[in-house]
DNA sequence: CACAGGTCTCTTTTT
DNA sequence: GAGACCTGTG
């Protein structure tokens, strides 16, 4: 009996066909991690491959760490030798130790999105472009596909030809990539180019990787762009060619990020001797899923033909919910999912709402709260782009990286230091003469004829840095976050409307530091650097606990690679899914979103549901889609109740504007328009365009009888990931735990006892802070984190404030 | 320089 | 509807 018993004829053929390029189709569920992981035994124990030999590249960490996981199970000892890693951290990781080659120095920072947007303003500003005229967004977005495909600025200059806006861009294309290499950074896109760059002008390097990577697999294959590509082209272009790549082309939908689907379709040609397998036996779904999922990816023009089969039965019928809003929809799934759990036919955490779009998260989300269904939502609004996460990374970059002006430069008045936008403008102007960085130009602030009052404001945060490099260095990225919050005083000076605003700006905080710490702890030699990088490349999926008993909520794009008993597609309207943009891009964007769809599907392992709502509110105003085309795909029989065909909302003639069940949605929920009582701004004659394009004004949804988004209480931030609801009014212990450390963590801040306590303080008491001077403590709230406390400032006027981490003298 | 209030604009999806 | 951005005032 050997570990390859239990694989099929095809899987076996996968994993022992070990030489030369091999193209594993693998549809959904068709075991293609298991494939890889037993190749990677195979060849270790059976061809005698070291361990070390062997690179294995995913397309996201979690990707990355399931793998890991099963090769360290299935092989145990030696297995930690084999590479598996993300395309971003390989890349990272090879650049680390050779971009001097390319000039950079190797504490490179990594850039977000933000980052990018911010940089590509100051680029537009020095070449005074109207940003009207050209956006940011633009801008970027045609960067970034040239660095998908590998164009560098040069070439992307002799491509423009007599294309006016393509020659601005190009001129913002040269000025992003000196500002970038100014400030020591690279984008996501230039982790990869960059590295294929290095690759191709110093082979030197490259004939290190091959020495050492003499057998490669490559996961999500679908999914690669043509940067992507062509580094797996570099590496694997040895003798031997032993290139081993995983996919699904009808799994491919990340077009937008430049993924390009004929890398898979075309392998074959790239590598003609190629061996090609399809892995077509699904092992996760039952029969009538399948069959609905290969209903609708047939409809597809540009894929290999395949047919996925289980042997799981035929299982239940596809329930369909046509909703009249979108706060309905999210009322029949809450409800539906309750129900099954009282009923004890599943766990919360057997449940999984899948959509189109983060958006369509809130208001599942305020239903969830208002039932008490635990839950969680994947993705939406990075952690890391939090405004208070974002100032105390930049704090940690300028720390690392002192050429990273842009971090610098967010900081230098963060808290208030009374430098304003003049005097960063007179310093950024002075570094640009000098040739030095932003924050280099500070201590020589005579040279750029700053004095005075503003240049000791300067030169005391400049000297504030320095201090803190020197914590950083004596006592690592965790300490330093610490002496951060503390000098700065950061928690207490934060602007912040409301108290629920900064309670969750605290947790915020607070679960940074966590993070930072648990980072420190994990890694032998913690670095700033490292904690950084990590920072820069985790997704909010990879760190997923799917043990947790809890209603996942997520886009079908974060949902890929995941499996669920049962799957709620919420949204199913065309307009959304297929979203507008795809429909007018033509049937390309279709069919890639049509991918999409599959992916959604084949993610149910028994129970499927699909819902859509007649109206929903999106950017403010209310739509009225019709079900989507995709659902229209799935035959009649598979459903139990099937879906009512019709082109579009209006040719539903059974349908009104007025629900006929009126009450409360009429009640406390209707509104007048704001604006006026006259109903003349509502016109319904039928050569009105607005429902040509299924749109209608946000001023006019009133008389549909429809709640206002507004009137839904939304007490809760739908982007925050920390879990906010449970099913039982008690905590469960894990929520507990981590709560506690996490204060202690944060008391240990402070310095000197007289401070901290806040139970030492009472109303009336009068103290002295730091910052405000004088005032009189109004109230004192015990609160589980941390004492709250009041206080009227005879100067500063009333704060609210927490007691550990203000600096309150009791007079 | 800081802040309040008004205006404008919406990447669908993410490493 | 919400957040980013801009502008005028103290």
């Amino acid at each position: 009996m050997s570990i390859y018993d239990k694989l099929n004829q095809q899987q076996k053929e996968a994993v022992f066909q070990t030489r030369g390029p091999v193209l594993i189709l693998a549809g959904a569920g068709s075991g293609k991690t298991s494939v890889l992981t037993h190749r990677a035994a195979y060849l270790l124990d059976e061809v005698g491959v070291r361990p070390y030999n062997i690179l294995a590249i995913t397309f996201t960490n979690k990707a990355a760490s399931e793998m890991r996981e099963r090769i360290d199970n299935l092989i145990g000892f030696g297995s930690q030798d084999i590479f598996v890693s993300t395309f971003h951290s390989m890349c990272v990781r090879i650049l680390r130790r050779h971009v001097d080659y390319i000039g950079f120095d190797n504490n490179f920072t990594i850039y977000d999105t933000d980052d990018q947007k911010q940089v590509m303003r100051d680029v537009l500003k020095k070449l005074d472009i109207d940003p009207k005229k050209l956006k940011e967004r633009t801008v970027l977005n045609a960067i970034s596909s040239a660095k998908n495909e590998l164009v560098t600025p040069e070439k992307f200059a002799i491509g423009s030809g007599g294309d006016y806006t393509r020659s601005l861009i190009s001129k913002c294309y040269f000025e992003y990539q000196a500002a970038l290499h100014k400030n020591n950074a690279f984008d996501f896109d230039d982790l990869i180019m960059k590295t294929v760059e290095l690759f191709t002008e110093h082979p030197e390097v490259l004939e290190k990787y091959h020495e050492r990577w003499t057998y490669i697999m490559v996961d999500e294959y679908q999914d690669t762009n043509t940067a992507q590509f062509e580094l797996v082209r570099l590496l694997a272009d040895t003798k031997d060619k032993n290139l081993c790549v995983v996919g699904d082309d009808d799994q491919s939908i990340y077009r937008f990020r430049g993924a390009n689907i004929r890398n898979i379709l075309d392998f074959e040609m790239h590598y003609p001797d190629a061996k090609v397998i399809k892995l077509e036996q699904n092992y996760r779904s039952v029969q009538t899923i399948l069959d609905a999922a290969n209903a609708v990816i047939r409809n597809n023009a540009a894929r290999k033909n395949k047919s996925l089969w289980s042997k799981n039965g035929e299982g239940e019928k596809i329930r369909f919910l046509q909703l009249d809003t979108a706060s309905e929809e999210a009322e029949t799934i809450a409800d539906s999912i309750a129900r099954n759990v009282r009923k004890g036919l599943c766990k919360f955490g057997d449940n999984a709402i899948l959509y189109r779009t983060n958006g369509q998260s809130r208001l599942l989300e305020e239903r969830f709260v208002k039932e008490n269904i635990p839950y969680r939502i994947v993705g939406g609004i990075n952690f890391y782009s939090r405004r208070e996460i974002k100032d105390l990374l930049a704090y940690l970059k300028t720390v690392d990286n002192g050429k990273d002006d842009l971090a610098a430069k967010r900081i230098i008045n963060i808290p208030k230091r009374g430098i304003g936008a003049t005097s960063v403008a007179k310093v950024q102007t002075a570094a640009d003469n000098l040739g030095i960085s932003f924050f280099d130009t500070l201590s020589c602030l005579d040279k750029a004829d700053i004095k005075g009052a503003t240049a000791e404001k300067l030169r005391s945060f400049e000297t504030m840095i320095l201090r803190l490099r020197a914590v950083n260095a004596a006592e690592g990225p965790a300490k330093l976050l610490r002496e951060i919050l503390d000098i700065t005083d950061y928690i207490n000076q934060m602007d912040v409307d409301s108290e629920e605003e900064a309670d969750e700006r605290i947790g915020n905080i607070e679960e940074f530091l966590s993070k930072v710490t648990t980072y420190c702890e994990e890694h032998e030699t913690p670095t700033l650097t490292g904690l950084l990088e990590e920072i820069a490349l985790v997704a909010d999926i990879d760190s997923l606990d799917e043990s947790e008993d809890r209603v996942l909520l997520m886009t079908i794009h974060s949902a890929k690679g995941l499996e669920f008993d049962n799957v709620y597609l919420a949204g199913m309207e065309e307009g959304l899914f297929p979203s507008y943009m795809s429909v007018t891009e033509g049937e390309e964007g279709i069919e890639e979103e049509r991918r999409l769809a599959y992916v959604g599907i084949t993610r149910a392992r028994k129970n499927l549901t699909i819902s859509s709502a007649r109206a929903r509110m999106i950017n403010g105003e209310t739509q009225f889609n019709a079900i989507s085309r995709f659902v229209h795909e799935i035959p009649n029989n598979l459903f139990d109740n099937p879906p009512v065909r019709r082109k579009s909302y209006d040719d539903d003639s059974s349908y009104r504007f007025r629900r006929d069940s009126g009450e409360d949605t009429f009640g406390g929920g209707y509104r007048r328009n704001r604006d006026s009582d006259d109903y003349s701004g509502f016109r319904r004659d039928s050569d009105s365009d607005d429902y040509s394009g299924f749109k209608r004004d946000s001023d006019r949804d009133d008389y549909t009888g429809f709640k206002r988004t507004a009137d839904v209480e939304a007490p809760y931030n739908p982007y925050s990931s920390k879990p906010r609801a449970f099913y039982s009014s008690k905590k469960t212990p894990e929520e507990e735990k981590p709560f506690i450390s996490k204060a202690s963590a944060l008391g240990s801040l402070t310095k000197g006892s007289e401070m901290a306590s806040g139970s030492k303080l009472k109303a009336g008491d009068r103290v002295r802070h730091i910052k405000f001077g004088e005032g009189t403590v109004l109230s004192v709230v015990k609160e589980p984190r941390d004492d709250k406390v009041t206080v009227q400032f005879d100067t500063a006027g009333q704060r609210v404030m927490y007691a550990s981490f203000a600096k309150l003298q009791k007079l």
